[in-house]
DNA sequence: TGTACATCAGTGAACGCGCGTTCACTGATGTAC
DNA sequence: TGTACATCAGTGAACGCGCGTTCACTGATGTAC
């Protein structure tokens, strides 16, 4: 055993799978706990139930991933592409010169305010995230960038440090009045309360 | 003893410690817990901490609160009245026609950014509240109206729709970029953002 | 062509741990008589 | 005035449970020879 590791492996060996099943499953994994954890939580959501959700059992886990707090910052990164490619698409469909009404109006939607699992990160998991420790906070902070630096493009501004100030005061204000809404019991003060934050924020930020 | 159960008291025994005694401890168990939830979240901040922390062991806590849940709801609660008592207090103190403006300061101060523990519930624990099963979701609704309702006195508007149109607006805004501000790493960027946003708010909600 | 064997994704049982909760007990109190 | 006793806040050990993690094992694969 000792000795395999210094040798030179000069081929590779076959695997029970083929690649492409195990990226498969760890695709899988990556999506079930990116949803699982903004439904539920970082802590309420375990791994032994992803991983049942996957098809798979507990044990496997640690072939795809060396930690649950490496599934979390991964999980989180895809939670952010998803959300990132989600309002890609609504810009990009929106007519001209509305794209940023577009996506704050699909930001702000009943829709997204009812299914957390699938929308946004911040406003599902923020407090949590700004609770975690610096290594995993340095490694989401870097996901959280990416997804900004998609959406940049359609905020308006003359320099980007305008775009930037512009983006950091919008995207988080919407994730509070999200969560602000989700905590809302009657359904019908919670969609009038996104009706009015769409209205505002448009004004505000979109309109020339 | 199960005799005793049916017997009419006519009289009420003494008690090991003074009632006092008794209500200072469960304040002491509030307090301490509405800090550590906000500090650390629900799941993250166990009964036995709290006790501990309050001088006590955790088989005590029965005798004050009936679940984990029931006080979780009670140190919400706790949590609202602080921050209520807090934001009236800075309110009172501003100049005339300048309270809103005072308390928009006051929530995107970076002292507050850095001190969840005594700041807003909202952007502390908002996501998780929204998770809540619906019997804590109501009882946290009650307290979370009594901290709007003292507020908005302070809001301007003609009427009080007006009124809680814009309450509903500026403080879910507020509570997203507080919590974005404490996910941002860099203490500049973080105080830029604040300052930025109390920019914004003020421009917006604060000014005639 | 045949066979021994290294591989590693996935299984399922087990581990230690901390949690919320329960419970028999303690002991200071002060009322009932 | 004296004493028996009901009280209940708080103690500390124990409970069951689910969690993240570990590990010996399985078994299909296909290369080395």
């Amino acid at each position: 055993m000792a000795l395999t590791g210094i040798r030179v492996r000069a081929y590779s060996y076959a695997v029970r799978y083929s690649k492409e099943h195990k990226a498969q499953n760890h695709e899988n994994i990556l999506s079930v706990a990116a949803r699982s954890f903004r439904e539920h939580g970082g802590d309420s959501s375990g791994i032994g139930t992803v991983m049942k959700k996957v098809g798979l059992t507990k044990g496997g886990f640690y072939r795809h991933f060396r930690s649950k707090d490496d599934l979390f910052v991964e999980a989180v990164a895809r939670a952010f592409d998803e959300m990132g490619r989600g309002m890609l698409e609504v810009a990009k469909s929106a007519p001209e010169g509305q794209a940023l009404r577009a996506m704050i109006e699909h930001y702000l939607s009943p829709r997204h305010a009812n299914s957390p699992g699938m929308g946004c990160v911040v406003s599902a998991l923020g407090p949590e995230l700004a609770r975690k420790p610096l290594s995993v906070r340095k490694r989401i902070e870097v996901s959280r960038e990416a997804y900004r630096e998609r959406i940049l493009p359609f905020v308006p501004g003359k320099t980007r440090e305008e775009e930037l100030a512009k983006f950091q005061l919008l995207f988080p204000s919407m994730a509070g009045v999200l969560t602000s809404a989700r905590m809302t019991l009657s359904a019908t003060r919670r969609e009038q309360l996104l009706m009015e934050a769409r209205n505002f924020f448009t004004k505000c930020f979109a309109e020339e």
